[in-house]
DNA sequence: AAATTTTATTTACCAAGGAAAATAAATCCA
DNA sequence: TGGATTTATTTTCCTTGGTAAATAAAATTT
């Protein structure tokens, strides 16, 4: 039980912590590309994302569906907003028969931004992996939580 | 060709998309758990890191052959081992010959902090796959790229 | 040898995002 | 009814990390 089994231990500590590195690498990469992917149209990916849920919904939905859509903490919500609102992609408007809570609606600005935005493109860069490579990935990931 | 091809489309475009949060959510995921380890010990994870790349090279290294082991940006480089510093877990040195470069070295109460980290503890949350999972999950992520 | 370019590190500035507190309104309960 | 609690959102403060410019010294070119 020497210099086998130790490497053995090695080995398998490696393969882990590689895998370990590689999620984070490959995640920021992502985030990289999409970010780079956004800057022409004035956005961030997330607020991308709020306008895309916005438009999906059609009507002004609560600050709080939309939050609990993207899983992102609500300052950060009211953040990415408080950035829309200012590019005037989207409008707030509170509600009147609970004034705490806060609506949220995509603006004619924000829909012909979205217009613009070829989504086939932004997603384009996962095409090295094939379908059944994709399910094999997430499955992997989910394994791991 | 009408429904069926669509909702092949669809379900192609879902996979890949589905992979793809994964990735994040799971980084983000491995990320706090690591923050969250690493907390009681007063530092960060990269900071951890490069503690143990200092301890690794036993003599004092240049900053940059730490930020390149690192693939850290080098501002970032620099404020990390500030941090480092203000603990008084590392200390820097100029360079006599090239006065450009600067060296750094771990001190005696980082290599103490160090002992008292428990990697194997750390490194345990990736348990729950297999060596060959792992193998398989980072072969997925470099095809991604 | 002086001017230019390259290299190494740091500083300054800015955006993103987390935690906790603040605000404000609704609901509960006694 | 009115005080306590919960809920929804926002504000404040703080840390991290990115880009670009500043600094400073070495290396290269002419």
């Amino acid at each position: 039980m020497g210099d086998i089994s130790k490497d053995i231990k090695t080995s398998f500590k490696n393969n882990k912590l590689k895998a370990l590195i590689n999620i984070k690498y490959t995640s920021n990469w992502l985030n990289s590309k999409e970010n780079e992917f956004f800057k022409p149209y004035g956005i961030s990916p997330q607020q991308f994302n709020i306008l895309r849920i916005l438009r999906g919904a059609k009507d002004k939905v609560k600050v709080q569906i939309v939050k609990d859509i993207m899983i992102e903490r609500a300052p950060n919500a009211t953040r990415l907003m408080d950035k829309l609102c200012d590019k005037n992609l989207i409008e707030r408007e509170r509600c009147d028969h609970d004034r705490r809570v806060v609506y949220v609606k995509i603006k004619r600005e924000g829909l012909t931004l979205l217009e613009t935005i070829d989504v086939n493109k932004n997603l384009s860069f996962l095409e090295n992996l094939t379908e059944e490579e994709a399910i094999l990935l997430s499955s992997l990931l989910d394994k791991i939580r």
